[in-house]
DNA sequence: CGGTCGTTTTATAATGATTCTTACTCGATA
DNA sequence: TATCGAGTAAGAATCATTATAAAACGACCG
C-alpha cells in the first residue's frame, strides 16, 4: 500500500501541484501512518527525514492535499463549537466544503448490520449520525 | 416548543445543577435559536437580556449542559485537525466523550432512503458517515 | 438582621492550534 | 547572468477556548 514516487507525481500533476521533496515526504508520512493523525504527529514523522522542515509547511501541504482530494479530513466540521437544542433524534448533513450543517430525518441506518460491525464494547446508546457531502451551493459549478 | 421555567428547573434538578438566572437565559437562548449555533452567537443573544453577562459564563454553562445531556454538541470531534490517508470508502466510529476515531466497514446505510431525504442539490458523491457513541473505555462503569 | 460557606459569575490572562507575514532559497527561463 | 515565481522557513499574529483569581450571590444558621 506504499505510494511510489511515480504515483504521487501523477496524482499531484493531475491537480497542478509541483512535486517537491517536502511534499513527497509529507504525503508518504500520512500514507505510512495508518490511523487518524494530527499535523503535529505528521510533523514529527517527517522531521526524521527532513529535520529542517517547518510546521507551517506541513500544515500548508496537508491542507493542499485535502483540497485536492489526495487525503481525507477526519474533522470536516466547522472548527468551532456548535450547539444544538433539538433533542429529538435526528441526524446531520454536513457540507465538507463550507461546513454548513442541516438536520436530516429518516430511518436510513440498518441498525442490525451496523451492530454487527461494531467493535466489542462500543455503546451506541443514541445513534447520532453525520453524513458528509457537498451542499447545493458548494456543488454548483462555478 | 418553548421551555418553561418549571421544565428547565426540573431538568437541571435532575442533574444537580443550580438554577441561576444566567443559566436559564442561556438555555432558553439555545432552544429559541433553532439551528446550530456557536457560543458567540448565543452570547450575542443572551446579552440582549443580560448585558453584563460574560462570555466565559456562556462557555461554562454550554459545556455543563452538554455534559448533562441537556444539549447536543454538533462537533463532538477532537478540536484539532486529523488527517486520513485511507482513500478506500469507509466510515468512522467516533467516541463522543474521548473523541477517539476508529474505522468501520460495512454496508449499513440505505442509500435509497437516504437519498429520498436529501435536500435538493446536496451532492453525496462519496458518502462518508460518522457514527457517534461511547467507546469501550468510556462506556465502562467507573 | 449579620456572618459564613460553597457556588456562580466576572474579568482578564494564558494556552494552543492554525494561519499569516516576511524573507530566503532554488530551479527554470530569458 | 538576471530575473521570476513557487515553495519553504521562522516566527509573529490570530482566534477560540480554558484557566485563574477575585468579587458577588444566595441559602443557611445563629
Amino acid at each position: 500500500m506504499r505510494f511510489t514516487h511515480g504515483q504521487f507525481r501523477e496524482l499531484a500533476g493531475k491537480h497542478g501541484l509541483a512535486v517537491t521533496h517536502q511534499r513527497q515526504v509529507v504525503f508518504e508520512a500520512v500514507i505510512a501512518s495508518h490511523g487518524h493523525h494530527s499535523p503535529e504527529n505528521i510533523y514529527a514523522a517527517v522531521r526524521r527525514r527532513i529535520p529542517s522542515i517547518s510546521l507551517a509547511t506541513v500544515y500548508n501541504n496537508l491542507r493542499l492535499f485535502i483540497e485536492c482530494g489526495l487525503l481525507r479530513e477526519v474533522t470536516p466540521h466547522a472548527a468551532t463549537l456548535r450547539v444544538d437544542g433539538n433533542l429529538e433524534p435526528h441526524h446531520h448533513l454536513v457540507c465538507s466544503r463550507c461546513k454548513s450543517v442541516q438536520d436530516i430525518e429518516g430511518d436510513f441506518i440498518d441498525l442490525k448490520r451496523l451492530s454487527r460491525q461494531l467493535p466489542d464494547g462500543f455503546d451506541l446508546t443514541q445513534p447520532l449520525i453525520e453524513v458528509f457531502g457537498l451542499c447545493r451551493r458548494c456543488s454548483a459549478p462555478k
